[in-house]
DNA sequence: AAAAAATAACTTCATTAGGGTGAGATAAAT
DNA sequence: ATTTATCTCACCCTAATGAAGTTATTTTTT
């Protein structure tokens, strides 16, 4: 039975077996309503709007316009809609991608139904479902390596080399000689093996030293 | 019944009701063991590396040292141990401190015991537990601003200036001439309202448009 | 077709960046 | 107590970059 409480529910997913799957599951939970499977961003856009979705199902690898590429899109459609990226693909690039263009969360495939289905509720209670794996990939993005070469001095100062700021206004902010902060960073320049700001920051982000 | 196998779990925290209560609470649930409860981490480093817990429940308000801060030193005694944050505060900068300390998970006190004792499974197996409304802030730190001012060019070029990479070589590696990098710096630079790097940097990431 | 965005050319002037070398002061570790 | 690491500052040098102004053409999007 289907309330006017019911959360709606849209899926995008091109593998037919899998959305039918996702479709029943979520059809015959209690407070769950399936509005609309499409097996491709360009079905869905045709109808999204009359459906109005409170929650889309998106898979990332779909045909045509990729799922990650549909989400600003969607977001364009519906802007109050809540996107759950489902998906087999565990690669940090992707995810990161994905939660940058506003999925609200990211499961993986092998998550069992019942997760699903709260993970669906989670995200209409401004909850931000993840499976394991994957949130602690998210957690480890803001971690620092450990071994880093440079002091805690060197790691400040090319923190605010990052944001742009000049050497003088370094020194201005820091109240240390300008003479200083030019010292730190040549031996900042030494310890990356680097020549230039750039290349500075590059190395220090590949490695997480800042 | 405590056997070889049993996840060993450390708490620190000063309530002593609640230290009490989580540590019954782990205490008689099978597969887990509490091996120490501290009031301060000026107790538990006495005490730690005896102890040897696989997992730390980490309240962030303690006496002395706070449990954001004491979370470098407590990995320092014991790389290999998992810290959970068990906390009231829900304070974005506060969370993303502890994140970037080194957590493997945070939750709120309101978490249910049995939410408590599957983040305890959950982080030995890699994951990142976290309360449902942590994970959305952290997921939405991850997403831009939708509503800025600056093109898609516009957006590239501050990114790659965010990089510290001079003009030049902004317009070498986007193919385009010096002279064009410089115009749409100029046209960054009005719509943030500002007339340095620096400032646009900090603008544009204040506002997410970075 | 109109609007928005991306592209480029010219000027002028001030500031910054990168590299070399040395050295004193201070805090942390053992 | 004494190394050691870190932080601090000084003086030298040259070349490149950054900022602001105005105007204009081409391409893309709506």
């Amino acid at each position: 039975m289907s309330r006017d409480l019911d959360i709606r529910v849209g899926i995008i997913e091109d593998d037919e077996t899998i959305r039918e799957g996702y479709a029943y599951l979520i059809g015959q939970t209690d407070g769950y309503k399936v509005v609309g499977t499409y097996p491709s961003f360009e079905e869905a856009a045709k109808k999204l709007v009359h459906d109005d979705p409170d929650v889309i199902l998106l898979d990332v690898e779909l045909p045509g316009i990729s799922g990650i590429d549909a989400m600003p899109k969607i977001k364009k459609l519906l802007p109050e809609t809540h996107i759950l990226i489902l998906t087999v693909y565990e690669q940090e690039l992707l995810i990161f991608r994905a939660l940058g263009n506003g999925a609200a969360g990211y499961l993986t495939k092998n998550t069992p139904p019942e997760k699903i289905i709260s993970a669906i509720h989670e995200v209409m209670e401004g909850g931000g479902p993840m499976s394991a794996h994957i949130a602690r990939m998210v957690i480890g993005s803001f971690q620092r390596n450990e071994q880093s070469p440079l002091t805690r001095r060197e790691t400040e100062i090319l923190e605010q080399i990052a944001t742009a700021k000049s050497r003088k206004r370094i020194a201005q902010e820091l109240f240390i000689d300008l003479e200083t902060v030019k010292s730190h960073i040549k031996n900042i320049y030494h310890k990356l093996n680097v020549h230039s700001k750039a290349d500075a920051i590059k190395t220090a982000k590949d490695n997480k030293f800042i």
